[in-house]
DNA sequence: CCGGAATAGTTGCGTACGCATGTATGTTCA
DNA sequence: TGAACATACATGCGTACGCAACTATTCCGG
């Protein structure tokens, strides 16, 4: 591993950390959000493709939070109406999330919304060829790696 | 703008989002951060960059939270020991915020193995060529753009 | 100069979060 | 079968955060 390779690995991840916070930034500034927290909205996007339902844990891998705050917050939002838990009729111990019709229509218009914001906010700054590009270089680094651990004790 | 450009901007703004908080929950997990928070080591990494120190409104820029924010976290730091604030001589209102020793040599301890550790979660998933064209493409993203605002009242 | 607007930073207060732990159900294997 | 372990979710508690309001200094037009 050259001192270059380093270099190199670290420009690209302050790169891809700052202009990835730098959108999601001007993002949350959008009024689009109709007093929905980010993961409040993840939740319901993640639902949004599941209509059968889903488990906390499920949701777990998607929602970038740990698994005691993701049940406070399917908490709060089952206070709101947005979405329903029940008892899953297969494992005693989980229970099935689902969207109410409520939290499925905010799911759309956030959502729609927020798509456009996207757009803008993406093709501003890069053009097709170059989203392409970025897309799957992303893409790729979010495939399986290989348990390539640092070794572990 | 096409249906297809739209797509295309999401999907590419989902891969960057996702590839981020992936790599960046790896990164959190390493054992690195000697009792230092995020946002502290973004303090730290900022300072070590601006020996003539910095002011709390300077710093804001880089580091991802509110002004107030700002203000207690460095209030913690002072009390470790890792920064100091002093009078601002050019202005009564601001404080100039600086390294103490302690400060820098964390800086560095752990600026070093995390550099380390990003060098290993990067180039574990592209190679020399994808990870240049990775760091370009997200610096593109991060020139000023036009103030091509979407309306603003 | 002087008064009002702007700027730099701090503080009160409410809230969402993470960690550690608790409870209940499921799974495994002697 | 039943005891030990694993899994799914909930809760107690401490903490860092954002927003709004505050104080202190500087800037600026008359």
């Amino acid at each position: 591993m050259t001192t270059k390779d380093v270099r190199l690995a670290n420009e690209a991840w302050e790169a891809l950390y700052r202009s990835m916070m730098t959108i999601a930034r001007e993002l949350k500034a959008g009024d689009v959000w109709e007093d929905l927290l980010e993961s409040e909205y993840g939740v319901l996007y993640a639902m949004s493709t599941a209509p059968a339902g889903l488990r906390l844990v499920d949701l777990a891998g998607d929602v970038l939070i740990s698994q005691p705050g993701l049940s406070r917050l399917i908490g709060r939002m089952e206070e709101r109406g947005l979405v329903m838990r029940e008892d899953d009729p297969d494992d005693g111990r989980a229970c099935r999330i689902r969207l109410t019709d409520k939290g499925a229509g905010l799911q759309r218009r956030v959502g729609a919304a927020h798509a456009r914001h996207v757009t803008a906010e993406m093709t501003c700054r890069l053009d097709s060829q170059q989203l392409q590009q970025l897309r799957d270089l992303c893409r790729l680094m979010l495939e399986p790696t290989p348990p390539q651990t640092t070794a572990r004790p």
